[in-house]
DNA sequence: CGCCAGGCTTCTA
DNA sequence: TAGAAGCATGGC
């Protein structure tokens, strides 16, 4: 991995950063295609475009300063991917997924934003969570360059299930105002969360109505630094009956991780299985 | 139109 | 401890 400082834009040169599988693989819902080598979103109230080229990635809207203290991590850019894959490239399943998953990095998001963005995934479809968030958004949120931050706990703690309706989250208006009010009382504190164990940072999260064991585990694994998290929903449970012949991950390896390698079999799912999913019930 | 969506809470037995 | 209903809304 290079890092090169331009006038107007960073490169991170490297072959494991694709940015339609990283954007595209379920793990965030703001960022969107503008055009086949260009994705665009905000993240940590800033605007960021990315190109992708053969050898990397140009990223645009961050100075030298902003990359380095923030989206350096928040691409995941200290991990050695390549390491990873070499540890997982020995279960019999993933070895055949790797190639089509490879490139997905695991973003390091913002907290908050990663907590409540779940709550609302609950019981939803992708393209209706990305109109949600998005409308949370517009309408809570602070006026940046280019579009609207993610709202502040501190300004949803004060909103009724009446101000959210707007966003036509549905049932989990409720469970967003829990959130936010648990955070600003610091019944919640992430900083807290990040230094436990995974369990019991799990259960931490679990006090918010709303969140139960996925919507937790996918805040552990995208928000809070949890590579071995590794977040169950109907397409994972479907993988691990086909393919491993489980219920439970807890009898596979995967080296602590659990995060990368669910995601890889996320992204394979949603991808490949889909269209055989859909064809085996016609 | 009907089914279902990266679930969770609550109620029932 | 397990199973099912109910939840709001809209994508497909």
């Amino acid at each position: 991995m290079n890092i090169k400082i331009n006038k107007n834009s960073i490169f991170i040169n490297t072959d494991r950063f694709n940015i339609q599988k990283t954007f595209e693989c379920g793990q965030c819902f703001r960022f969107n295609k503008i055009d086949d080598n260009t994705y665009q979103g905000i993240a940590y109230n800033k605007l960021l475009t990315l190109v992708q080229k053969d050898d990397g990635v140009e990223l645009y809207g961050v100075t030298e300063n902003e990359f380095y203290n923030t989206f350096f991590d928040y691409f995941d850019l200290g991990r050695d991917y390549d390491k990873v894959d070499a540890l997982l490239q020995t279960d019999p399943v993933l070895c055949n997924i790797i190639p089509h998953s490879k490139g997905i990095r695991i973003l390091n998001q913002h907290p908050f934003e990663t907590l409540v963005s779940f709550i609302i995934s609950a019981s939803n479809n992708i393209p209706r969570i990305k109109k949600i968030i998005n409308s949370l958004c517009e309408n809570f949120g602070e006026q940046i360059t280019g579009g609207f931050a993610f709202p502040t706990p501190e300004v949803l703690a004060t909103k009724s299930t009446e101000d959210l309706a707007v966003i036509k989250a549905g049932f989990r208006d409720k469970y967003i105002i829990d959130c936010a009010k648990k955070v600003v009382s610091g019944q919640i504190d992430f900083k807290k969360i990040k230094s436990l164990n995974i369990n019991s940072a799990r259960e931490q999260l679990k006090t918010v109505n709303g969140v139960g064991d996925k919507v937790a585990d996918c805040a552990l694994l995208f928000g809070l630094g949890f590579c071995d998290s590794f977040p169950k929903d109907v397409w994972i449970k479907r993988i691990l009956k086909e393919y491993y012949g489980t219920d439970t991950e807890k009898e596979l390896n995967f080296y602590g991780y659990g995060g990368i390698a669910q995601q890889y079999l996320f992204y394979y799912a949603i991808t490949e299985e889909k269209k055989q999913y859909a064809l085996s019930k016609v």
